[in-house]
This record gives structure tokens, C-alpha cells and sequence, in this order.
DNA sequence: TAATTCGCTAGACCGA
DNA sequence: TCGGTCTAGCGAA
């Protein structure tokens, strides 16, 4: 359609390819200043690789025919590759005849293996172009309009058009069923522009509000409003799930067009793991529930409920007023109170947009490192993401990439056992003035240091055998040849120390400063899960002994590092995979400066000992049962009087915020004014509080995620039996639903009295187990260490001893 | 379709 | 009714 020769610039947002009679053909589809185009590279084949005995020809092989169809082999290419003989590269018109061909191959005589043949087309046009999505691309166009090239243009600053969307839907029974009920309305949020579609009559008041006769009318001009504003991006909160297969099927129920991709087809739900997400064409459907799961994978936030209205309260430090949908088929019929429902549709695609706006600069670091499209990178898990760099590596490598392991070959891998790692028992009690010294990114640069590859372990050269690169457990890595990993790796590691420096010198007014801390987490993701997937059943590049052997590393190099210092006069009080914690006593900072220096020159570089920071003081505590002190939980407090809560009740959800509050203000008695009588108090206080009846609600929840159906429990615990009341009242309880809970005065066991925290009146709780199995356990075994008794805690303070 | 192990704790379940 | 065992969930690294 677009002729003439010439150049066109814009900015990336997606590629796939196109089917015609004889060919599959690759489009990009571009931001250009006049609107979203999409453009066709013909000359771009599908293709994979096959490993052969030698025997094999060219000729030979475009004569056979693979399928029903009788596929034909387009081309064939001999190549040289470092890792791999005898190997052709073989290309098809379609991707259609590569897929018939691919199930047949293996019968070919001479055909021993077949190598990259599922790495889809139009993402295998991405990486061998190396054009990252989100970013600025300029496309050579011939005369009739066909691209011949596309290539990256230099890194700009993007500003993208982002509209944000949210249906209500009518809901008589239990749930609404797309099928029968209609969509009342629908929000559309953006930068400056707030509307929202519906048609009740009673709503025209609101300036916001655009009503139409009935719902075709409303859907028929949602649509044609999304393709006039044509985002870039289009927002939704679980859009994957509800909204947009949502308004497919009222679309379609109505009779109206949804053809909202760029390239004017109707979008459709694809398969996305074991869910399925909606993709749009050219326009990027971003997710935000995915980017926010996406997020706490990788530890960037962590939240305890995953609701949009808990999302942004604990993100944008918004609280949002949460609907009474009990009501809501009265609302709509009656029209009482429908005000609120349109202004509530609306502060929920406020609500995505802004959580976009805040996390989008990761997302799309994700697309440019691993040339992912947007809607890939925001649903992307750590060891995909390097497994896509290290094609990307390969293909630059000029290195074949292995094949993906059969099904038979996973399950054995995942049967395999695996030793972790060192932790040491602490010493329980009070501590004083103590330093925390780690490991800087220890599997990663012990993975470059002792060169751990799946190609360098156990190598051929007999010096190896006996070398620096000899693990713990037996099994040595070539000191000769710079393994794929380890090569990858440290350049990864390089990049991640480049941003992170920069970024620790950025000020917060910078204007690149969200940049810098989007690239160096970005980075910092793909470093960390490069150790998972040597070890990941389905990886590409698995290595269980690889595994082993890091691991058997870490646990010999943070052994040796305590040894050195209770050597060198430093008690070690703890140690968990990469850190000690070691008491001064009379020992100097300096002097630890000195040992972390002393530490430094013996291991090998790029390994480094970092001191993490000096602590006033420390508690650890003993475990529950069993005469020990408690590894992972302890805390800390710094100089500058920062707390430090680990593996606490505090930091956990599933434990009430008043058990938490109070093992918060416990420790930080303690801690921060060494007062163990204010704590006891405060102690004391909550107790009488509890008796009164006066703790409102929001303080008794305790939290819990379904993992399983409801049904599949053999022991039904207190979420669980609340979950199932629950359901039976018409909540939606699904696989991953985080349930909050509290325990009432009505049952006899725990789990008899647990009610979803909606249906329980204030004041309705069991005071005695808030107090006994909440409260004071929490708070036990930290008072426990200074000398006091559960008794002297209900009493507010030590009981005078009898002599 | 999916990174891992180590560790702690609660509460149900179950047999004596 | 008691205590041991098991299921379940979450956090540290």
C-alpha cells in the first residue's frame, strides 16, 4: 500500500508475521508521526538448523517433501559454527512448512539433530536484527514499499501515549458471566483525559461521563474513541483475565466491531503459561496486574494483598474507597448512589495508569535488553529472560543454541537433589556493636571466577584437573578456555556495576535518574537468575553439577571468611549463604576494614567481601520448640537508629497487624533505648486493649494465599474454612486468591470460628487467641533473651521475686 | 509453563 | 486429652 522508496523512523512496539498464500512474511509495527504503521519485510524467511552426519547435500535436501501438504525446503545453507559440525541452515516460505518439517526431519537419513526450530519467527526477526521494541528504529523502504532493513537507532528518551481502562459489569447471581451480562461501564484514564462511557441517563450530570442509548451504542463508541486517541499503550488491571475477553464478548453479543488492533483486526486471548493474556497488535496491552506480579518476582516491591485498591494504597500511597458491590444490581436498577459507581470506575483506571507511570521505565529496559516486546518483558519470569539473552548471545557468538530438554529428561532432572547452602546458628541474646560484611553478588562472580559452564566442566586438560577451578565437590572447570556463561556473565555483571555506580551518584532531581534505577535492576534481574537457570529442569544450558559445585563454593568461601575473622579476634555471631555477622568487641572499625581489605586479596576477583554496614545493636532469638537459637529471624538497628526486622512476625502477612505492631514497638524498646520495662508495657497495654474489645478489625487480619482448590486440602486450616464459608456466601475464590481472615467468637476450634474479614462485625474477635496465639508469641522470645517471663508480660513488668 | 534450598511456625490430625 | 506427626504457608538468601 505505502510506496515510494525512502526511510521512516519511529518508535518499535511490536512484530509478528503475516501469512499470505505462499509466504509468511514479518511486520514491525512503528509510532511514526503520522500514526501507527506496520511495515512488510518479504525477504526475511523462517528458518532452523539441522546437524548432519556429513552425508547430506543442498540438493538433496530441497527434494524432500515433509506433511500432508508436501512441504518443500526453500533454501539450504551450509554452516560453520564453533560448537556444532556438519550443520545446514534450512529456510521455508512459510512458517507452516518449517513446522511440518520439523516433526519429519528426524527421519531424514544423515539427519542427527535439529536446533533452534522453536523460537518464533517474528521474535527470531528481533533478535537477529537487533532492534529492541520501545525504542527508536529506522526502516529502508524499496519502491514498492516493502522494507528491505531495519535497524536501531540511538537511545532516546520516549514519551509514549498511555490510556488506561476498566469495565463494571451487571452482576444478579453470584459473579457476572459475559455471556448474559451486560457491561454497565467503562473507564478510560490517561495523561490529562478522563472519561467514562455508560448509559444511564441519570449520569449526563457528570462532566466526565458520556452517555449513549443503551450498551452496543457504548461499546460502539468506546471503540471508536480508543482508535482516535490510538495509544501506544493500553492499561488494564487483570485485562489478561476479565476486561478485555469481557468486552470481546459483549462485542461480539452486540454486533459490534472490536477491531482495535493496529492493523484493524479483532485482538483475541493467547496462551501465556498456564493463563491466558490478551495481546493486541501493534498497540501494547500492558497488564498491570501482570507488571505488578512481574515486580514482586523480582523483589522490586512486596505486598501483601494484590487487589488493585491494596496495590495502590501500598504503591502510589493512595488509599482507594473500595465499592459496596453488594448493592450493585440495586444501584444500577435504582440509580441511587450510581454517581459514586462511575467516579469509583474511574479512580480504578487512574489507578493502573499510575502504577504504569511509576514502574514502566523497568518494563522497558526488559524490552531493550532482551528485545522483548512490551507485552512479552512485563510477563516474563527470570529464567526466560536468560534463556532470551543467551539466544541473543549465541546469535551474535555465532554459537548454536542447545534444544530444549524432552519432557522424560525434566522430571528426571527435577527428581535430582540439591545441597544448598550454609547457615550458621547464631548465638541467641543481646548483642552490641556489630558489622554485617556480604558477598557482593556472590553466585554470580563465583560462576566467572572459577569459570563454572556447562562446556568448561570436567574438561580434557589434565592441569584442570588440579588447578584454582577444582570445586568442593570434586568436579573441575577448564582454566583455559572462558566458558558461555561465565563470558555472558561477567558482561552482565560489568553492566550491572556501571549503572549501579552511576545511579548511587545520580541525584533524585536528575532528570535520568529513573532511567538509571530502571537499567541497573533491570540488570541486576537478569544477573541474579542466571544461577536459577543452570539449574532450572527445562534450561537450555542445564547443569546440575554446575549447580553443585557454585553452591559447594559458597558454602566453602563464607566458612573460610568466618574462620578467618574469629582468627583475626572477631566473634561471629551469624551467617546466612553470602553474609557474617561479626561482634567488634574490642576491636576498631578500622580493624574490620582492615580484615575485609585482608579478606579481599585472597579471593579471586572479581569476588568481593563488601562491608554491609555497622550495627548499635542486635537480638537474636531461640526457636519456638527445640533448644536452638533461630536462624533467619533476628534484628538489627543501626547508628542512625534504623531498624532492621528479618524473618519476624513483623515482616510476615500471614500474622495480625497487632501481633506485628507490637513485636515492631517491642523491638524497637529494646533495641533503640535498651528498655526492656517500656516494652513489657507496651505489652501489657495491648493485652488490656484486647480484653476491652476495643481493637477495631482492620488490626486482626491475618492474611493467607489459596494455593490450591478449595477441595484439594486434606487439612482443612483456618483460611481454608474461612475460604469455603466464604464461597458459599458467593465469594470468588480462585488458585492465588490471598485471603484475609479473622478469628470470632463463634466455633470451637480456630478454624471453626475464622470468617473472611468482611463478614465479621467490629468487635466480633476472640480476645483470648489474639492474645495468646498472636500477641505474645510474638513477643515471647525476644523478651525471653532479657529476662522475662510470658507471666511478667501479661503483668506489664517483672513480678518481684519471693527473696 | 515453572529458579533453588534452608528454615521457622501454626494448627489440624491422629493414635495412645 | 495429650503429644507426636504431618500439611501448609511464608520468608531469607
Amino acid at each position: 500500500m505505502r510506496l515510494g522508496a525512502g526511510k521512516i523512523e519511529g518508535i518499535l512496539l511490536d512484530a509478528d508475521y503475516k501469512d499470505t498464500e505462499n509466504a509468511s512474511v514479518i511486520r514491525l509495527f512503528l509510532r511514526t508521526e503520522s500514526g501507527i504503521k506496520h511495515f512488510e519485510f518479504p525477504s526475511f524467511k523462517p528458518y532452523f538448523y539441522i546437524l548432519t552426519d556429513g552425508s547430506l547435500t543442498e540438493k538433496k535436501l530441497l527434494e524432500i517433501e515433509f506433511g500432508e501438504k508436501a512441504a518443500k525446503i526453500l533454501a539450504a545453507e551450509r554452516m560453520e559454527f564453533e560448537n556444532a559440525e556438519n550443520a545446514f541452515k534450512i529456510y521455508f516460505s512459510k512458517v507452516s512448512d518449517l513446522m511440518a518439517c520439523r516433526e519429519e526431519i528426524k527421519h531424514v537419513k544423515g539427519v542427527l539433530e535439529k536446533r533452534e526450530y522453536d523460537i518464533p519467527f517474528s521474535k527470531r526477526f528481533l533478535i537477529n536484527n537487533a532492534l529492541q521494541p520501545m525504542n527508536m528504529i529506522e526502516i529502508e523502504l524499496d519502491k514498492e514499499g516493502n522494507a528491505t532493513s531495519a535497524k536501531a537507532k540511538e537511545l532516546q528518551k520516549s514519551k509514549f501515549k498511555i490510556y488506561s481502562i476498566d469495565i463494571e459489569t451487571y452482576s444478579p447471581g453470584k459473579f457476572s458471566s459475559a455471556k448474559k451480562d451486560p457491561i454497565m461501564m467503562i473507564s478510560v484514564a490517561g495523561k490529562d483525559y478522563s472519561k467514562v462511557f455508560s448509559y444511564k441517563k441519570k449520569l449526563a450530570k457528570l462532566e466526565f461521563c458520556k452517555i449513549m442509548q443503551n450498551e452496543k451504542a457504548m461499546l460502539e463508541a468506546f471503540v471508536q474513541e480508543l482508535k482516535l486517541l490510538e495509544p501506544d499503550i493500553i492499561v488494564t488491571y487483570n485485562g489478561d483475565q476479565f476486561d478485555f475477553p469481557y468486552i470481546k464478548e459483549r462485542c461480539k453479543i452486540n454486533g459490534v466491531d472490536f477491531k482495535i488492533n493496529s492493523d484493524k483486526t479483532e485482538p483475541s486471548a493467547s496462551r501465556k503459561g498456564m493463563d491466558t493474556a490478551f495481546r493486541l497488535k501493534g498497540v501494547q496491552h500492558l497488564d498491570a496486574y501482570q507488571m505488578v506480579a512481574f515486580l514482586t518476582r523480582f523483589q522490586v516491591i512486596n505486598l501483601i494483598k494484590y487487589d488493585l485498591e491494596s496495590v495502590s494504597a501500598a504503591l502510589l500511597g493512595k488509599p482507594k474507597d473500595k465499592f459496596d458491590f453488594k448493592n450493585i444490581q440495586e444501584v444500577w436498577e435504582g440509580e441511587k448512589g450510581i454517581e459514586a459507581l462511575a467516579k469509583y470506575n474511574l479512580e480504578d483506571s487512574q489507578a493502573a495508569f499510575e502504577i504504569v507511570q511509576k514502574y514502566l521505565p523497568l518494563s522497558i529496559e526488559v524490552c531493550r535488553l532482551g528485545r522483548l516486546t512490551l507485552y512479552d518483558a512485563s510477563r516474563i519470569t527470570g529464567g526466560m529472560l536468560v534463556e532470551q539473552l543467551l539466544i541473543i548471545k549465541s546469535f551474535e557468538q555465532n554459537l548454536i543454541v542447545p534444544s530444549k530438554p524432552h519432557e522424560s529428561t525434566v522430571t528426571e532432572r527435577m527428581s535430582q537433589e540439591v545441597e544448598g547452602a550454609f547457615v550458621r546458628e547464631p548465638t541467641h541474646g543481646l548483642h552490641e556493636n556489630i558489622a554485617v560484611i556480604d558477598f557482593r553478588s556472590f553466585h554470580p562472580t563465583i560462576i566467572i571466577t572459577h569459570n563454572v559452564s556447562p562446556e568448561t566442566i570436567d574438561c580434557e586438560h589434565k592441569e584442570c584437573a588440579s588447578g584454582k577451578n577444582v570445586s568442593p565437590t570434586g568436579h573441575y572447570f577448564c582454566e583455559k578456555n572462558q566458558g558461555f556463561i561465565p563470558r555472558n556473565l561477567a558482561e552482565v555483571l560489568k553492566q550491572r556495576f556501571a549503572f549501579k555506580n552511576e545511579f548511587k551518584k545520580a541525584k533524585k532531581s536528575d532528570e535520568n535518574y529513573d532511567l538509571l534505577f530502571a537499567k541497573q535492576w533491570a540488570f541486576k534481574i537478569v544477573l541474579n537468575s542466571f544461577f536459577g537457570y543452570l539449574g532450572y529442569p527445562r534450561s537450555r544450558w542445564y547443569c546440575r553439577e554446575c549447580g553443585n559445585s557454585i553452591l559447594a563454593w559458597t558454602r566453602h568461601y563464607i566458612k573460610q571468611t568466618m574462620h578467618r575473622a574469629e582468627q583475626d579476634g572477631f566473634e561471629v555471631i551469624y551467617g546466612d549463604t553470602d553474609s557474617a555477622m561479626l561482634k567488634l568487641g574490642k576491636k576498631t572499625r578500622e580493624d574490620l576494614e582492615k580484615f575485609v581489605e585482608k579478606v579481599n586479596k585472597e579471593v579471586p576477583k572479581p569476588m568481593e567481601l563488601e562491608l554491609e554496614n555497622f550495627y548499635k545493636r542486635g537480638i537474636f532469638v531461640m526457636q519456638k520448640s527445640g533448644n536452638k537459637a533461630a536462624k533467619k529471624r533476628y534484628a538489627l538497628i543501626d547508628y542512625k537508629d534504623n531498624l532492621k526486622i528479618v524473618g519476624f512476625e513483623y515482616v510476615r502477612r500471614d500474622w495480625s497487624n497487632i501481633a506485628k505492631q507490637t513485636q515492631k514497638e517491642v523491638i524497637e524498646a529494646v533495641l533503640k533505648e535498651g528498655n526492656p520495662e517500656k516494652a513489657a508495657q507496651i505489652v501489657k497495654k495491648r493485652i488490656t486493649d484486647l480484653k476491652e474489645g476495643k481493637v477495631p478489625k482492620k488490626e486482626l487480619v491475618v492474611f493467607s494465599e489459596i494455593q490450591k482448590p478449595l477441595e484439594k486440602y486434606d487439612i482443612i486450616n483456618p483460611q481454608v474454612s474461612a475460604a469455603l464459608k466464604a464461597r458459599k456466601k458467593g465469594v470468588k475464590i480462585e488458585v492465588g486468591t490471598i485471603v484475609g481472615y479473622i478469628i470470632t467468637r463463634s466455633g470451637k476450634s480456630i478454624s471453626e470460628k475464622a470468617e473472611l474479614e468482611e463478614f465479621v462485625q467490629e468487635g466480633n474477635y476472640d480476645a483470648d487467641y489474639y492474645i495468646m496465639n498472636q500477641v505474645l508469641p510474638a513477643v515471647e522470645r525476644i523478651m525471653q533473651e532479657l529476662g522475662y517471663t510470658v507471666e511478667d508480660l501479661k503483668h506489664g513488668g517483672k513480678q518481684t521475686k519471693l527473696f
